[in-house]
RNA sequence: CGAGGUGUGGCGCAGUUGGUAGCGCACCUGGUUUGGGACCAGGGGGUCGUCAGUUCGAGCCUGGCCACCUCGACCA
């Protein structure tokens, strides 16, 4: 492994790419747009699917499983979702290969192997799901249905980014079913705030929680729902969606129930969904030019033990003198590693567990075993001190806390100075071009004026947020009125 | 799809005028080391992306093809 990483500084682009290969969370794969999710980086995604499904289950959600594949039939229900998703679906035609007559040792898709119908790989879930829910409600007693799925999509994009943009990624997505509508957008709002609190609570990474305009909407959602963050490098990232679905899935798939009324009605509905681009957020809000920065609550390691000794004997030393102190951490729960890889110098441990992003490093050698101490390193602010061993696991576990709550104040000043108001398109184009970040202005409300500015500018609706302050005001570009201010913002 | 780049050992790369492949890291063995990416000695590992052509001879020259990466276009 090589020793430095791209400068943020001299490309943003690559100085990400740089962390995600050299941190070991993910790699290339032999399949072009698709990436290996290694260990690391897999732990990292478990520790967020944990805390999510947590979260999920606290709100009355249950899990389930789907079927990877969509009888086209099936995918083409529901009209507009279709159309949204047709572009970037990967199709399965044939179920079975064949020797090559003609090019010996090779397969061919065997042309007898057609499908009668073709089936097209999940993009998302909604029409499989929608009907399979069909069989499952009768009756408004059968309502609310509140499932989430942890799987893997697949959308065949032009262009892929490890993890901010992959042709196949793993997500969560849940789908629920109400008798009215009233409940459906109290879920959707809901699940919105969950987001907001996994967001903000265990990435330490602020977020604007809006709706999106119309142009910005998931096919075949009445109103979707989100959570903006601003990167590092003053571009958008939408990291979590959650829309109203109202009954176009019903209507598409026949769901109805009978209310106490006797009454034929159709179902409410709704999605909502976080994928492994979450983990690309992770990295662009913390890290720095020595790798990656990870918050406590999700960091795969919390504590990494160096341990540094001439021989077997003052390692034996080092482990004993340490093992109390590794009880109690394991004790407070603590995800801890001692490291005695003797292929390794400290020097070389102390440079590859900043990169990958430990919280905490504590050092050990036989100066510290004489003077009772360790020395004890916090990876935000690289600061490092020398400490008594006496007391020591309730200090880390407090110097866990400050940390989380530092990488959250830091972000959340950045993400402050990369908000700018602005009253004219000119301010507009000058922010978006010299400064970035997210841009508040008025809007006319129209998708015209939404998709010149974005002809112009490339700069998008972010959200309308939802403590959207009452203003009069007049639009940057049409100069109609308008009541409040959006954000505007260059996105991944 | 457009522009650019790269394909040589696990990784990163060099390879001159065409003469039968080398360096660093990693790996294995032994030893010395270990408080910010250690050192010495020895060792193992390569159909040079692929197909064809030119040539006595191709990693190198010619032509085709393929793959991947980056940047754009696109993106609920």
């Amino acid at each position: 492994m090589s020793k430095a990483i791209t400068p943020r500084e001299q490309d943003y682009s690559q100085w990400y790419i740089d962390i995600v290969l050299k941190a070991g969370l993910a790699d290339y794969s032999a399949v072009k747009g698709c990436m290996v999710i290694k260990p690391y980086g897999y732990a990292l995604w478990e520790n967020m699917r944990d805390a999510l499904d947590k979260m999920f289950k606290e709100t009355g959600h249950v899990n389930a499983y789907f079927p990877l594949f969509v009888p086209k039939s099936l995918f083409e229900a529901e009209e507009k979702n279709a159309e949204g998703f047709a572009k970037e679906c990967a199709v399965v035609t044939h179920y079975r290969l064949k020797t090559d007559p003609n090019n010996k040792g090779k397969l061919m898709v065997d042309p007898d192997a057609k499908l009668e119908e073709e089936l097209v790989v999940r993009p998302t879930s909604e029409a499989i799901i929608w009907n399979t829910y069909k069989g499952w409600i009768q009756s408004y007693r059968d309502l609310p249905i509140l499932v989430n799925q942890w799987a893997n999509v697949v959308r065949w994009e032009m262009r892929t980014r490890l993890f901010l943009r992959t042709a196949e990624f793993l997500w969560q997505e849940g789908h629920t079913a109400h008798a009215t509508k009233q409940e459906a957008l109290e879920e959707t709002v809901k699940m919105l705030h969950v987001y907001g609190e996994f967001a903000e609570n265990f990435m330490a990474m602020p977020v604007i929680k809006g709706v999106k305009s119309a142009n910005e909407r998931f096919a075949g959602a009445e109103d979707t729902y989100c959570i903006e963050a601003m990167m590092q490098d003053g571009k958008a990232l939408q990291a979590g969606t959650s829309h109203f679905l109202g009954q176009n899935f019903a209507k598409a798939f026949n769901v109805t129930y009978l209310d106490k009324n006797n009454k034929q009605e159709f179902v409410w509905a709704t999605s909502w969904g976080v994928s492994t681009r979450l983990i690309g957020a992770l990295i662009m809000t913390h890290s720095d030019n020595e790798g990656l920065v990870l918050p406590p609550k999700l960091a795969p390691i919390q504590v990494v033990i160096v341990p540094i000794a001439k021989n077997e004997e003052q390692l034996a030393a080092v482990r004993a003198r340490m093992q109390p102190l590794m009880d109690e951490l394991k004790a407070k729960g603590i995800r801890l590693k001692f490291d005695d890889a003797d292929n390794r110098t400290p020097g070389w441990k102390f440079a590859e567990y900043e990169m990958k992003g430990v919280p905490v490093r504590i050092a050990v050698g036989p100066r510290d075993l004489e003077n009772n101490t360790v020395e004890l390193a916090r990876r935000d602010e690289r600061t490092k001190e020398v400490k008594s061993m006496d007391g020591l696991a309730a200090g880390i576990e407090q110097l866990l806390v400050e940390i989380q709550e530092n990488l959250y104040k830091r972000s959340i000043q950045l993400r402050e100075t990369m908000i700018t108001p602005v009253d004219t398109y000119e301010d507009f184009k000058k922010v978006l071009s010299e400064k970035g970040g997210f841009i508040s202005a008025h809007w006319d409300g129209t998708s015209e004026t939404e998709e010149a500015i974005k002809t112009e500018t490339k700069a998008t609706i972010r959200c309308i947020p939802l403590d959207q302050v009452a203003e009069d005001g007049v639009c940057i570009y049409s100069g109609k009125p308008s009541k409040g201010r959006v954000l505007f913002a260059m996105a991944y």
